[in-house]
DNA sequence: TGTACATCAGTGAACGCGCGTTCACTGATGTAC
DNA sequence: TGTACATCAGTGAACGCGCGTTCACTGATGTAC
C-alpha cells in the first residue's frame, strides 16, 4: 500500500477521484455493461493502459462505483436521519425515505447499478458489504428505538390475521437478532415488507413502469411512506420536515433533468 | 407480411421459436447486455447472417423476449387467479402473488429483462405496453371486483392518518378511472403499495439483498402477501391454496436450481 | 547537500477477441397460367 | 400436369469497430546514506 500523504499519494488520490467521476459520466450515459475502460482515459486524455495504474481491472472499478453509490444513498439517509427530532420517529422515517428516493432520482444509474439487475459476471467482493447496509441500518434502528423508547403502536389489525408460524419465525431470527432487537417478529416482517416497499416503488419509477399509470409520483410515494411507517406501528410525524411533497429535493424536478425527447438512454424502456 | 399457413410458414414459425429459446439459453448465462446474435446462431449451428431472416436487429429479438417474458409472468398470474373460487378475494391475491413470485423465482433472467434495469440503448416499442399490464390487472381486477362485490373492508387506521390531499388525488386519477372503477382513492395508492411492495421484495431475493439477513424468503413472501393484501382491505383467504408456503411451486426448491458454487453469473452480486 | 538507487506514473504498440450488420450469391419452395 | 417466374431461406466473406489487458519502455518522483 502506497503512503497517504505526499505529493505522489496526493495526485494519486485525485486522479483516482477524476477516473471515478469519468466513469460516473459514462454510467450515466451507457448504463454499467456500457462502461468502457478506454472511453474513460481517453476523456481523461491519458494512454488505455494508465488506468492499471489505479485499477487492476474493470470489475474493480466497477467495485469503487458500487461502494461509493453504497455509500452516497447510505450518507443521504443517515444525514435525513440526523436532521429531525431524534423522537420524532415518524418524521425522522418520512425523512429518510424522502432522502432515499431524492438521491435515487438525482441519480439514477447509480442506483441502477447497486439495485438493479446485477452486471452479468461480476461478483461483489466482501468490501461491498458494509457500505450496502447503511440505508437498511438507519431504517432499521429508527424502528427498532422507536420500540425500545416504547412508543411502537401494537400493529393494528394484527388480530385478524392468523398469528405466526415457525418456519416465518426462524426466517426473520439473524435480521431480529441483528437490527430488530426489541421489536417483535411481527413488527419485523412488517419492516422488511416496508423497507422492500421503499425501494420496489422507487424501481418502478426509474425503470419506467409507472408510464401511463402515475404521472406526479411524488404525492403516491409519501403516502405509501406514510403508510408503511404506520403499517410498522410508527406514528405520523410530529413535524414535517417540508410540504407533503418535498420538491426541494424529491419533486418532479429532478426527472426533469431528462431530456425531453428522451436523449438519455437509460429512460428507454417503455 | 408471411401468410401464416404452409410449409415455409411453419418452418419460420418453429425457427423462430428456436431462436428465441437459444436466446433466452444465453440470457441466463450471460444477461440481457451479453445476448449476441453470433452466439445465438452459432449454437444453432447456421450462419450469423442467417438470422437477419428473422429477426431484422438485435433490438427486435430483444424485444420478442421481452414481450414473451411479461406474456409470461401474465399467464402465470391469470392462470393462478383462475384456479381459485372467484369470490374468495384474499385467496385470489395470494395465489397470484405466489404465481408471480414462482414464475420470477423459475426464470431470473427474464424477469431481470423486464423488472431489472433497462438495457441501455434499448427502446421499448408500443407493442410491449399491452403484455405489460397483464399482470398488473389480473391484481387490479381482483381488488376493484372485491370493492364492486362490497366485501373490501374499509381500510383499518385510516382515521389516524392524515386525509388525502388534491395533489394525490390527481396523481391516481388516471389510474383509478383506468383500473380502480370501485374503489376509493385512499385504497388504490394502497393497491400501489402492495403491487410495488411485491415485485420490490422479489427483486431483492433475486438481486441478492437479502444475503446475510434472510435465508428463506417464502414464509416472509407469504407473510407480507397477507400483509399487503390485509393493507388494501382485503380479508384474509379462507381457502389456502396449499400450505403457508407453497413449496410445489414457489418454495426454496426453485432457489436451489442455482450451482451450489455460485457458478451462475446472474447470482454474483453481494 | 548531494549522490545512487528504487519506486512509481504514464506511454504506445500490440495481442486476440467478438460483435452487429451488409451484400452478392445459390438453391429450394411457392405461385400463376 | 407442366412450365416460368417470383419469393424466400440460408451462405460465407467482408467491413469496421471497440474492447480488456499485457509489456517493455522512458522519465519523473521519492528514499537512504
Amino acid at each position: 500500500m502506497p503512503p497517504t500523504t505526499g505529493l505522489r499519494a496526493r495526485l494519486r488520490a485525485e486522479l483516482t477521484t477524476e477516473i471515478k467521476d469519468e466513469a460516473r459520466r459514462q454510467l450515466a450515459a451507457e448504463g454499467a455493461p456500457g462502461l468502457s475502460l478506454r472511453a474513460v482515459t481517453r476523456s481523461l486524455g491519458m494512454a488505455s493502459s494508465a488506468i492499471y495504474r489505479y485499477f487492476p481491472s474493470r470489475d474493480d472499478l466497477l467495485t469503487a462505483l458500487i461502494v461509493d453509490a453504497y455509500d452516497a444513498v447510505g450518507a443521504a439517509a443517515e444525514e435525513a436521519d440526523a436532521g429531525v427530532a431524534p423522537d420524532d420517529f415518524g418524521a425522522r422515517w418520512r425523512a429518510v425515505g424522502l432522502a432515499v428516493r431524492a438521491w435515487s432520482l438525482a441519480n439514477p444509474h447509480e442506483y441502477a447499478l447497486v439495485y438493479g439487475s446485477p452486471v452479468p459476471g461480476y461478483r461483489a467482493p466482501p468490501d461491498t458489504v458494509g457500505p450496502a447496509s447503511r440505508v437498511t441500518l438507519v431504517m432499521a434502528r429508527l424502528i427498532d428505538g422507536a420500540a425500545r423508547a416504547g412508543v411502537l403502536d401494537d400493529p393494528p389489525w394484527t388480530p385478524t390475521l392468523p398469528p405466526i408460524g415457525v418456519e416465518l419465525r426462524a426466517s426473520v431470527r439473524t435480521l431480529v437478532d441483528l437490527a430488530f432487537p426489541n421489536v417483535s417478529d411481527e413488527v419485523a416482517v412488517r419492516a422488511v415488507a416496508a423497507w422492500t416497499q421503499l425501494f420496489g416503488i422507487i424501481s418502478f419509477e426509474l425503470f419506467g413502469h409507472f408510464h401511463n399509470v402515475i404521472d406526479e409520483v411524488s404525492p403516491v410515494f409519501d403516502r405509501s411512506l406514510l403508510e408503511m411507517g404506520r403499517l410498522v406501528g410508527l406514528s405520523a410525524p410530529r413535524s414535517s420536515s417540508g410540504p407533503t411533497v418535498d420538491v426541494s429535493s424529491a419533486g418532479p424536478g429532478v426527472g426533469d433533468e431528462v431530456p425531453p425527447d428522451g436523449e438519455d438512454e437509460f429512460w428507454h424502456l417503455v
